[in-house]
RNA sequence: CGGAGUGUAGCGCAGUCUGGUAGCGCAUCUGCUUUGGGAGCAGAGGGCCGGGAGUUCGAAUCUCUCCACUCCGACCA
């Protein structure tokens, strides 16, 4: 923006306000509302996920699922509710989920005195709607599973969790998200340990090549392990200011919930022995992702292999008289296009032009194809990139373009891809003591600081922390586990 | 859940300090003229000022009390 034509500096205006220089979070809230993603809801931290934004998670979880199968994962689904019973049989777990659980006391209304309605018949045994469901799913697969040739079993549900935030965060933190949860049960440690790697890297090859968000790939530290696993894996992703995002989890469980619910299986040798378990899970927050990482101050910028239009095009119609003709040659494009797998939006409403154009902009969709009259009169289309915007504008034959309209937004992808990482990779500092730590975060400067790990255990640590609301993202494998990443989440 | 702020037309805001029955911009509707990066002119419609209680002849404005949203923390995907 800084290095804008000055030529242009007059007429000039974001269609985002404010700009993300000017004040990132509100930025963050005018994109999701301008794209029409998705707005709040009656219900406190619920949101409601609009057609464009539940679009994306459609193909977020094609992309996903197709993934998470070919790790001979199969899908299921496991109730809602939770006995509380369950919940309190492993300790830590209950420590970490307790705060935050609504729960079912009751299973019936009736009329009050004053008409109103008030909840009637108290649940002897009350439930709490799921946070997650290591629990359930335990309780469940332990009568699955009786031999080592019941295993690996592996099991995924796409469902909905709740978690009574106190701070919501649309996308991003929400008392009700989507996800997917993954729940594996393997033979042996290793099995383990090696199970939460392969679908760790599940989610990088998604991340990299559907969401176009480089990732830092690690291991959490102590202190922010999901309680009860004995590691815990993330993907980290950094956003334009220099904040952490947690992409997904896998967590390494070890023997403690097969314990707490009695998973056991005979063994090779005859002896039985609990089986080894783990879990993983990505939600709705990587669209918020994908909105910090990308967008600019015209709006979001979709990747194209999950965006919910790959293409819109946009209609100059000129007078009702040509109209006809114009939208027949405009559907004739889409259709083309929709032949060859690619998801096109027609807007051939009476909306002005430019405002059509505007809506795609911040909507984010990855090319935009204009036609006019004189597109029509010579078989042409132009089109513009909307990460490049207007300076990428280029008119082709229709045939060019549907021929290379997979091509471009390959291209798109690629380059999204390596502009996220450009900014990732000249935001992350090396230090290496805590006054550097300190320095850094106290200059205000945006990203992360690489130090040593063993900065983990120096006491005056713990008061940069607080004062900066600095977390230790993660222990990065590119290190070889001898660095860790510290930097400011969400 | 702690600290701070904001609730007035679909959206963004002014008006509140100093009480007198509500205004601006955008959007919407109508008409004409326009049309390739947010059209122009003319006209029109739309709000019991977040809810409740109180003070007052009179409350958007003062008092009390709820509620919602936003930001910064704590907690987390």
């Amino acid at each position: 923006m800084s290095n804008a034509p000055a030529a242009k500096a007059s007429n000039y205006k974001s269609a985002i306000q404010p700009t993300r220089a000017e004040n990132f979070p509100e930025w963050y809230q005018a994109v999701v509302k301008e794209a029409d993603l998705a707005e709040s809801s009656a219900v406190r931290g619920c949101y409601v996920i609009k057609p464009y934004g539940y679009g994306m998670w459609e193909n977020i979880q094609r992309e996903l699922d197709a993934r998470i199968k070919e790790c001979d994962v199969q899908n299921a689904y496991f109730p809602l509710l939770i006995p509380v019973e369950y919940l309190s049989k492993e300790a830590e777990h209950v420590d970490g989920f307790a705060k935050e659980c609504a729960v079912v006391t009751h299973h019936r209304l009736e009329k009050g005195p004053d008409g109103k309605l008030i909840p009637a018949s108290p649940l002897e045994h009350p439930y709490v709607i799921r946070p997650t469901s290591e629990t359930i799913i335990g309780e469940t697969i332990k009568n699955w599973i009786q031999s080592y040739r019941d295993l690996p079993c592996k099991l995924n549900q796409w469902c909905n969790v709740m978690r009574w935030e106190m701070r919501p965060r649309v996308f991003l933190r929400t008392a009700e998200f989507l996800w997917q949860e993954g729940h594996n049960c393997l033979e042996t440690a290793d099995g383990s340990r090696e199970d939460a790697l392969l679908m760790l890297s599940v989610y990088k090859d998604l991340m990299e090549n559907c969401l176009a968000l480089p990732v830092m790939e690690g291991e959490k530290t102590a202190d922010e392990r999901f309680p009860g696993a004995i590691a815990t894996y993330t993907l980290e992703l950094m956003m334009q200011d220099g904040k952490a995002l947690q992409g997904c989890t896998s967590h390494d469980l070890g023997q403690t919930f097969s314990k707490s619910c009695d998973i056991k299986f005979q063994g090779r040798d005859g002896k039985e022995q609990h089986a080894w378990t783990t879990s993983w899970g990505l939600t709705t927050r990587t669209i918020g992702a994908i909105l910090m990482a990308h967008g600019d101050d015209d709006g979001a910028i979709m990747p194209p292999v999950v965006a919910t239009y790959q293409v819109a095009i946009i209609p100059f119609l000129k007078d009702d008289a040509g109209k006809d003709a114009l939208l027949g040659y405009c559907n004739k494009v889409k259709t083309a296009l929709k032949a060859k797998g690619i998801r096109v939006s027609l807007d051939a409403s009476d909306v002005r032009a430019s405002n059509k154009t505007w809506d795609a902009i911040k909507k984010g969709i990855p090319l935009r194809v204009e036609i006019g009259e004189k597109e029509m009169a010579e078989g042409n289309v132009t089109h513009i990139r909307r990460d490049l915007g207007k300076d990428s504008k280029q008119t082709v034959s229709v045939d060019e373009f549907v021929n290379n309209a997979e091509r471009l937004l390959q291209d798109i992808h690629k380059s999204m891809f390596e502009k996220a990482k450009a900014f990732r990779d000249s935001h992350i500092f090396d230090v290496k003591t805590v006054d550097e730590v300190r320095d850094f975060f106290k200059a205000d400067k945006a990203g992360f600081v690489r130090a040593d790990v063993s900065i983990l255990e120096d006491k005056a640590l713990e008061a940069v922390r607080k004062e900066f609301a600095i977390t230790p993202r993660c222990i990065p494998f590119s290190d070889s586990g001898k660095k860790v990443l510290l930097g400011k989440s969400y």
